[in-house]
RNA sequence: GCGGCCGUAGCUUAAUUGGCAAAGCACUCGGUUGUGGUCCGGGAUUAUGCGGGUUCAAGUCCCGUCGGUCGCCCCA
């Protein structure tokens, strides 16, 4: 026997009710970014290397360590993408969506793809929702992309605590970064060996240490060492999520890794019954993007979710948001012509918009009627061998147990009349 | 990339110090030559992830590997 072949580690197939989970969160989330105004978006799987490389700069973990890269039969390099918005922001910039109204509103679901070792809620492919507005800077826009992301997440069933911070843009944090600095370096002997490394490569990440808990609480914050601009726009962003009913929390710790990251920053975690902290989305402003890809400024921010996550999240809390589809009729059918007649029956029934199921794949009649009960019909149209010569049908009426036989082509006004009175009773 | 734990049928689990690999659910077929829910019976050379080793004997012990899970690094 050859070997047998597993999916890879971190990916996994999606199907029975995670796929309902999955296609319900799909429908919700680009239902809900519509009605806001926000276009739909699909972009490549695969983009020059170069375009992600360059977003996370320095981070070389990223590039090295964490992305799907090869080299094309053609000589190109490519990666597997790992995040939307660098994709978004090159389709902006190649098809001059500046062209448009500003703030150009796009969202996007889609898998992505990070050569990382899997664990809690992180997978080697994984779906993410997001949303960019890009072209315009308004503080609006960003409590507006929270409040679809609360809206989705409200009808979805999920219950997440929103945190934010902010910051600073790119000259404002330059400054915070050197007072950042300055007060970890007088105290590098209490900090843990990873954070004595982050202060060199990224001080920022100190402040969400899990171990030097002890050093960022007295650390500078950023909110004090924030610009005027920025303050205002931090101050009227909580203003209006106020205004929203938008309840969140202050987090002095929540920072991005990435440079081209700028202002308001936000988390969603979800809302456990143990302590576990597990973020289900987060955004923010990049503002620094699309200089970095060889444009001009263009102010913009974005959020995206984890589509797993939501799932994981619906499965605990029981998720009976998913209606079960309950068929009107079952068709059951013994004998070639039956068959034939079945087939027929059923696409006349489609057409008619009932909701039809069948096993034609089985031959015996009590299977098919006990598949006829297990998908919980409520009538069974039973086509044997004498009926289909004579052209009629058995009806029986599933609860009742009750049947009846009638001429073929009465068979769907009788059907559509039970349902109706069985609605009405309802 | 580094470390802990785990891996028995589609699912959930059982198997004393190493000693005949079991059961329920689901699926399928039949009892009823043409009728579901209850009942009874048949069916898994398609289950110990894979490959080695120790042993008279390995699901059980050892090594490797793959996968899962949890943590670290990183987190776009």
């Amino acid at each position: 026997m050859p070997k047998k072949i597993q999916s890879l580690s971190g990916m996994h197939d999606i199907f029975n009710s995670r796929y309902d989970y999955f296609e319900k969160i799909r429908e919700v989330s680009s239902r809900v970014a519509k009605e806001y105004g926000f276009k739909g978006i699909e972009f490549p799987i695969m983009e020059e290397t170069e375009l992600f490389a360059r977003g996370v700069g320095g981070v070389t973990d990223i590039v090295e360590k964490e992305m799907y890269t090869f080299k094309t039969k053609g000589g190109d390099f490519v990666a597997l993408r790992p995040e939307g918005t660098a994709s978004v922001m090159r389709a902006y910039i190649e098809h001059n969506f500046y062209t448009r109204p500003q703030p150009t509103k796009l969202f996007y679901f889609g898998p992505f793809f990070r050569y990382e070792r899997p664990q809690a809620g992180r997978f080697r492919q994984f779906w993410q929702f997001g949303l960019e507005a890009i072209g315009k800077s308004c503080f609006v826009v960003d409590v507006q992309i929270i409040k679809v992301i609360s809206n989705i997440f409200e009808e979805l069933g999920i219950k997440t605590k929103i945190e934010v911070n902010n910051m600073g843009d790119l000259k404002c944090r330059k400054e915070f970064k050197t007072v950042l600095r300055r007060y970890l370096k007088k105290r590098s002997n209490l900090l843990c060996s990873d954070c004595k490394r982050r202060l060199k490569e990224n001080p920022l990440r100190v402040l969400d240490c899990k171990q030097c808990i002890e050093v960022k609480s007295e650390a500078p914050q950023i909110i004090d060492h924030i610009c005027k601009q920025c303050r205002s726009d931090f101050k009227n962003f909580l203003e209006f999520l106020e205004e929203l009913d938008i309840p969140y929390n202050l987090n002095p710790f929540l920072v991005r890794g990435l440079d081209y990251y700028t202002g308001t920053v936000y988390e969603f975690f979800l809302e456990t019954e143990d302590e576990e902290r597990m973020a289900v989305g987060g955004g923010g402003r990049y503002d620094g993007l699309s200089k970095i890809l060889g444009d001009e400024e263009r102010p913009a921010t974005g959020v995206a979710i984890g589509i797993e996550r939501i799932i994981l999240a619906m499965e605990k809390s029981g998720g009976d948001i998913i209606e079960k589809k309950i068929p009107d009729v079952f068709i059951a059918q013994l004998g070639d012509l039956a068959k034939k007649k079945a087939l027929n029956l059923f696409e006349e029934m489609r057409n008619s918009k009932v909701d039809v199921a069948e096993s034609f794949g089985q031959d015996s009649l009590k299977s098919q009627m006990n598949r006829a009960d297990k998908l919980g019909a409520k009538i069974t149209i039973i086509i044997g061998k004498e009926e289909a010569v004579e052209d009629r049908v058995i009806l029986r009426d599933m609860n009742s147990g009750e049947q009846e036989k009638i001429k073929t082509e009465e068979v769907l006004k009788e059907v559509k009349g039970r349902l109706k009175k069985n609605k009405n009773k309802d």
